[in-house]
DNA sequence: CAAACAGGTCAGAGTGTCTGACCATCTCGT
DNA sequence: ACGAGATGGTCAGACACTCTGACCTGTTTG
């Protein structure tokens, strides 16, 4: 039982064990995401990003990017002013709580990479980083 | 912005990719499964399995569970007993069908396993799979 | 053998997603 | 310089999956 795993099932297990350290520790610090919320939150780029722009990168309508932005909105994560640049447009932006749980997530983040590193040693969590970015060349669709 | 991924994420581009293209060449097959139902489906034991051990494996409630069984059972890939040894249970097991897709998976994983392979070498993807497993010492909940 | 427990179903609600239709604004080719 | 088409966004309605709570039927155990 053991070996035989398939490589997809391998690489999803730590995925799925570092997604709920997250957003557990996230919500013990009192920012509470659900993972749909925190699809479209993560791409919202440093300067405001649009509504569509999120929708396309997210992989999902601009009608469920809507709903939840709402709900962020609605959270405190981020707010919604009118884009100078074009009429028809607004920019969602993040707000001063919103930077805080990405700071508080990163450093979630930094924690479980260094127990991974602690278990693995520092040689082989580089390996792992390195074959996984080499990887990324032929399974990362946005390039 | 290319190295500075969090592990999480270098994790979860191959994961993803994987499971995407699991997905579209077995519908090109004509077997159709939404990931729901492949995770029910996924848990079910060789000899049957009952409706409250795939839940609980699944980590959704019994009815959850019983919704996309009544699914698969509808598609064809199930089917249900009565279990002998319990009165009250039923058992849920894989259709004659439900193995062709099994089998059709089985071999759209080993299909991209050999393209990784021809991407990173040999060498390389052993030592990714080796990492991984030893990784999953410490991200496995279910050991 | 009664009480507690386990397997399963029914009913109702909430969330996240989609499609289709629509309006407002911008861009570009003539 | 203007009209056609593209783009940004919203509204309305539907569907899929999940949950909680209540319940019934059988099994196990003190």
């Amino acid at each position: 039982m053991p070996e035989d795993l398939n490589t997809g099932v391998l690489l999803y297990l730590p995925y799925r064990a570092m997604e709920t350290r997250v957003f557990e520790e996230l919500a013990a610090a009192g920012f509470d995401f659900t993972p749909s919320q925190a699809r479209v939150f993560q791409r919202i780029a440093p300067d405001g990003s649009r509504l569509s722009d999120l929708a396309r990168q997210a992989g999902i309508t601009k009608q469920s990017t809507a709903f939840l932005v709402d709900q962020l909105e609605r959270l405190g994560y981020v707010d919604r002013v009118p884009d100078p640049d074009d009429g028809r447009a607004r920019l969602v932006r993040i707000t001063e709580r919103g930077h805080r749980s990405v700071e508080a997530s990163r450093a979630v983040v930094a924690r479980v990479e260094a127990e991974w590193e602690a278990h693995l040693g520092a040689r082989r969590m580089a390996q792992l980083r390195r074959i996984l970015t080499d990887l990324r060349e032929i399974t990362d669709p946005w390039r």
